[in-house]
RNA sequence: GCCCUCGUAGCUCAGCUGGAUAGAGCAAUGGACUUCUAAUCCAUCGGUCGCAUGUUCGAAUCAUGCCGAGGGCGCCA
């Protein structure tokens, strides 16, 4: 199945989509386009509170036709007369909205051909190549609440747009280079090795850290020192890279940890730190400069990408080359574009970083374009999410205060969940417990950070992210565990309902089905705008719509055999999507809780 | 000073490719459990969609200007 996306980033509806939104677009718009006379016009599909769905075409196209809407939609009706196999029901509304109800048969029809797809209805789309670019934390230093939004978002965005069939490689561009390096290492030499991979090695980045940075700032010897040391480092001093590496590898196994207990993708092949792109430095202002784009500013290379103005109204430079001499982040920033598409051949650039560093971006990608290492239709996004608020309002910053450790959050969200589970479902193994908690509990916390637009500012609250109310990951998996128990209790093995067209009679059915079937268009959406919020409101949406169908429709005390057939069916079907739909986000789904 | 993002119910948030009476959850109130796991469901309560003007048949949604909050604005990354 194939569902195609056209330049505008939007679907383009197939004949052999399994959505009947997309179905019913394509099909009035041949009548619209009957009634208009011209082509290229869109009936305006919506879900409807007064239908299954709603067209409003006919309004946009009375004026062009110089008619009244209702007379438009009353033509565009007329020229209905065939659509009995997807519609049961087509009327002209309001001031000229067209209500249209589905066929029980086409939706029931529908369902199946999900059930029968292992893809439940998403298709492929054309492949590109995508870098992401997310998580990078830095070398020597605790993983908090801010690393969490990059590395839980990108996770996902890597998760669904392999599942869409991009090719997809992950690049966690860790801060393993640059000039606090003479400090750490100095320090590291202070300690002593064994005594520093000890200290390391327990997790306590940032005590390391900032015990370097107290001396580097109080000891005048000691900052003489760093700084002979930073240039040994990047002179490429054996026994300094050495050094190097070694704090590196004692960050890195700490980072892997966390990923592993998180359950995120990532893992050693797909370090790409700062360090990685120190030999292409020298190149990207040798390019720039055969280009006739370097210019020198304040004893600066600089590059004046047009439309950015400071403070006193001047135009505003990107930096790649510093008065000393030493290269910054916007150099280096320059030679990830150029490595990931010369090298990676890739032609879509993601960039899961904080709303902070658009500007930065922006001019990145700016100069990246007149130099000609970036052109159509290769593209750089800048996937920003906001900042992590605290109780107060105000920004959580690292230094500022008690930064919350990430590990230190996961562990309370689990402990949490096990006392939860323990004291609804105390029958359940300890062992099968912990299990269960372990998905609970970071379920949640990916969850919490997943729901809400990633733009806006997004407010940490451990109540509320670790509550089974509501519009969290809990009340999700626990959704899909009570589908699971109906069969358990049962004793039925779920893919044996599979070969059932299940029968829709009751309203709770019908939307629950055509829910179901809005699957495919939510992960699309998702994806076009790389905001994974998009697909938590559908995923919510559908337990919510499920658990309707749940107090409404008795499946195991169903009045007659096909009845309970058919909602098994239905049942099946619902886990599936759930935990597909959750596993795009990176989230388990037990199957008892 | 300039630029960017955000402003929706008491709280936390959806909705923003313009469509009919703006939706959830929490909190509050009242119901439904010898249960297909009540970690649930049903109902009630609660909103000048920051303000104003404009575009349009139609604006929470688009445009412009204000107000408020946060962020960014030359050698940290």
């Amino acid at each position: 199945m194939i569902t195609s996306i056209g330049n505008n980033g939007r679907v383009m509806p197939t004949p052999s989509s399994t959505d009947p939104l997309l179905i019913l677009s394509s099909t009035l718009q041949t009548a619209f386009e009957a009634v208009a006379g011209r082509a290229g016009i869109d009936p305006v599909i919506r879900p409807s509170e007064h239908a299954d769905a709603q067209a409003n075409g006919a309004l946009a196209l009375a004026k062009e036709l110089g008619q009244s809407p209702r007379q438009v939609a009353d033509a565009v009706l007329a020229q209905c007369a065939g659509l009995t196999d997807i519609c049961s029901s087509i009327e002209v509304a309001g001031p000229g909205f067209l209500n249209l109800v589905f066929n029980n048969d086409f939706l029931a029809g529908l369902l199946k051909q999900v059930s029968d797809d292992s893809r439940l209805g998403i298709g492929k789309v054309t492949k590109r190549k995508v870098v992401i670019d997310y998580s990078a934390p830095n070398v020597a230093k605790e993983m908090h609440v801010g690393h969490l939004r990059t590395t839980v978002i990108g996770d996902s965005l890597v998760r669904m747009l392999t599942f869409v069939g991009h090719d997809v490689i992950r690049e966690n561009h860790i801060g393993d280079w640059g000039t606090p390096f003479g400090m750490l290492i100095e320090h590291l030499l202070d300690l002593g090795e064994t005594k520093a991979a000890e200290h390391l090695s327990l997790g306590d980045l940032d005590g390391f850290y900032k015990q370097a940075r107290a001396k580097f700032d109080g000891d005048e010897a000691f900052q003489d020192r760093a700084r002979s040391r930073v240039v040994l480092l990047q002179g490429g001093d054996d026994e300094t890279r050495r050094l190097w590496k070694l704090l590196v590898n004692l960050s890195t196994q700490h980072f892997n940890a966390v990923y592993e207990l998180l359950g995120v993708l990532l893992t050693d092949n797909d370090l790409m730190g700062e360090s990685a792109y120190n030999d292409l430095l020298p190149q990207v202002i040798t390019r720039l400069d055969k280009l006739g784009l370097l210019q020198q500013s304040d004893g600066a290379d600089v590059v004046f990408p047009p439309g950015y103005t400071n403070r006193e109204g001047d135009p505003l430079p990107l930096i790649v080359q510093k008065g000393q001499g030493g290269f910054n982040y916007a150099t280096s920033d320059l030679a990830c574009v150029i490595d990931r598409i010369d090298r990676l051949n890739a032609d879509l650039l993601l960039y899961v970083v904080g709303a902070p560093q658009a500007q930065h971006l922006s001019m990145v990608f700016d100069v990246a374009r007149m130099a000609g290492w970036l052109n159509e239709p290769n593209e750089a996004v800048h996937v920003a999410f906001g900042n992590v608020l605290g109780s107060d309002r105000k920004m959580m910053k690292s230094r500022s205060g008690d930064p919350l450790k990430f590990i230190d959050l996961v562990e309370e969200a689990v402990t949490r969940a096990d006392e939860s589970i323990a004291s609804k479902n105390p029958n359940l193994p300890e062992a099968e417990r912990k299990v269960i908690a372990q998905m609970v509990g970071i379920g949640a916390v990916k969850y919490a950070d997943l729901s809400t637009d990633r733009v806006r500012d997004y407010v940490f609250d451990w109540e509320r992210m670790l509550s089974f109310d509501g519009n969290t990951g809990p009340y999700l998996q626990y959704a899909h565990a009570r589908i699971c128990s109906i069969f358990r209790r049962a004793g039925i093995e779920r893919e044996s309902v599979r070969n059932i067209t299940p029968n829709l009679v009751e309203p709770q059915e019908r939307e629950l089905a055509i829910k179901l079937l809005a699957f495919n268009a939510a992960v699309i959406d998702t994806i076009d705008k790389y905001s994974p919020h998009r697909l938590c409101t559908y995923i919510y949406e559908l337990a919510t719509t499920f658990t309707a169908f749940y107090e409404h429709c008795p499946v195991l005390k169903a009045e007659d055999e096909n009845i309970r057939q058919s909602r098994l069916a239905l049942c099946d079907l619902t886990a599936r999507v759930l935990n597909q739909g959750l596993a795009l986000l990176g989230i388990e789904t037990p199957e008892q809780m």
